[in-house]
DNA sequence: CATGGGGTAATTTACATCGG
DNA sequence: CCGATGTAAATTACCCCATG
């Protein structure tokens, strides 16, 4: 990472605007335990685990409202570059697109299943040769599937997703993604330990994901002996470029080399804050500097390709604002939380996978109003030059690669 | 305070059963 | 046959605690 140009710390855990003052993640999550997950167990942990997937919904979004909702798959299983007898499921992977087509689908009361697109389908020319179906329901019981997955083949997906809807038709996009993704998302939260001054030993799961992202891509990081981080990445043919890594990441992601993309999967962390994740310097200040950072935030940042942060400031709104004093507008979003986690309760409407069907216009609404302001509520940690509009430039640039020609 | 071990809750998938 | 519902198994993500 590049430290000549440091950024102060208060960009990092508290961006300037909105000058409302919010409510510390810890504090959040203490209200949680006590006032929604009462009942549980372990009331702190419960509560940890629901903010975990609160991070996961808002990138989610985040990547929704950036246009990328059908490039998206969840939970897929990857396998590691050059090492198939090992895979793992990543939490959001982005996949080219084979084809793609707009299906009226008549509008009815009852739920939406995989088989029903795919009878709606047959009957409009669409190719299914090769492909089995799925069992899953694009909207059940007012409930959307993200990234609903309707049939497979071998090399590919075909999803569906809701792109618009008249007075007699929902306009579905149905659309083949080709199963090697070319990024790939995971998002970790960790809390502070009651009483504990120091950094998380739960972040020892992250190195796991730290794992993930250093095994999926044919673009390998390699340290030389001055400390410099390389990249090295294996042509057809044997052959291999080295060079610095950002630099050789960047001429991957600019170029139209089949050999070089054809592996390549841009990966991508996202931690939400920790009071801890970055040590006092001499003088007992909070300062922004790599070598301040706690190890763990210094191993997923030299793993990942990227690493965001999901600062304290913005997990603390998007819980205050839309689910714990939610305008009028966005009671439901409120009400689809509660009713989640509340006792008894069997199926949780408000996650990645599950979002309740008013949920998800509501919060794509609010991402796309709110763009500017949520884009703050994330920092890059690394590469530490660049900037968030630099990874979504960059991931629009490789969705817009001719992956078909790639591929063929 | 770093490390390893451990436990619960949440989520998803696969499979079974039920009812029309 | 088909979809809805239920249940078990598998996986993951949290937090806590004992030890040295």
């Amino acid at each position: 990472m590049d430290e000549k140009d440091p950024k102060p710390l208060e960009e990092i855990v508290q961006p300037a605007q909105p000058t409302i003052s919010y409510q510390s993640v810890d504090k959040l999550q203490r209200l949680l335990a006590d006032e929604v997950f009462k009942h549980t167990k372990d009331p702190k942990k419960a509560a940890g685990r629901a903010l975990g997937t609160l991070v996961e919904v808002i990138t989610y979004y985040l990547l929704k409202t950036w246009g990328l909702n059908n490039q998206i798959s969840i939970e897929q299983r990857l396998e590691e570059y050059g090492n198939t007898l090992i895979s793992h499921n990543v939490e959001y992977s982005l996949h080219p697109i084979i084809r793609s087509y707009v299906l009226n689908f008549p509008k009815t009361e009852k739920n939406i299943t995989a088989n029903m697109i795919l009878k709606t389908l047959t009957g409009e020319s669409f190719d299914l040769t090769g492909m089995k179906k799925t069992n899953l329901s694009l909207l059940s019981n007012n409930i959307l599937r993200n990234a609903c997955i309707i049939a497979k083949s071998e090399d590919t997906n075909l999803l569906c997703s809701i792109e618009s809807e008249t007075e007699e038709f929902l306009r579905l996009h149905i659309y083949e993604q080709y199963k090697k993704p070319y990024a790939m998302l995971e998002c970790k939260r960790v809390g502070v330990e009651e009483g504990m001054s120091k950094g998380p030993q739960t972040i020892e799961k992250a190195k796991q994901g730290a794992y993930v992202a250093r095994v999926a891509s044919s673009l390998q990081k390699i340290r030389n002996g001055a400390g410099d981080m390389q990249g090295i990445i294996y042509k057809s043919d044997g052959e291999f470029i080295l060079k610095p890594f950002v630099e050789l990441m960047e001429e991957i992601i600019n170029s139209d080399d089949g050999d070089l993309l054809r592996q390549f999967i841009l990966t991508v962390g996202v931690v939400s804050n920790h009071g801890n994740w970055i040590k006092r310097d001499a003088d007992g200040d909070l300062s922004f500097s790599e070598e301040l950072f706690q190890k763990e935030l210094m191993v997923l940042a030299n793993s990942y390709d990227w690493l965001l942060f999901l600062t304290d400031q913005g997990l603390s709104q998007f819980i205050d604002e839309l689910l714990f004093k939610p305008t009028e507008e966005h009671k439901i979003l409120r009400e689809t939380f509660l009713s989640s986690y509340a006792e008894g309760k069997k199926k949780n409407e408000f996650t990645k996978v599950q979002m309740n069907i008013q949920a998800d216009g509501l919060l794509l609404k609010y991402f796309r109003d709110n763009l500017q302001m949520i884009e703050g509520w994330f920092n890059v940690i690394s590469p530490s030059t660049k900037t968030l509009t630099n990874l979504q430039r960059e991931l629009e640039q490789l969705k817009n690669k001719n992956w078909i020609d790639i591929y063929e």
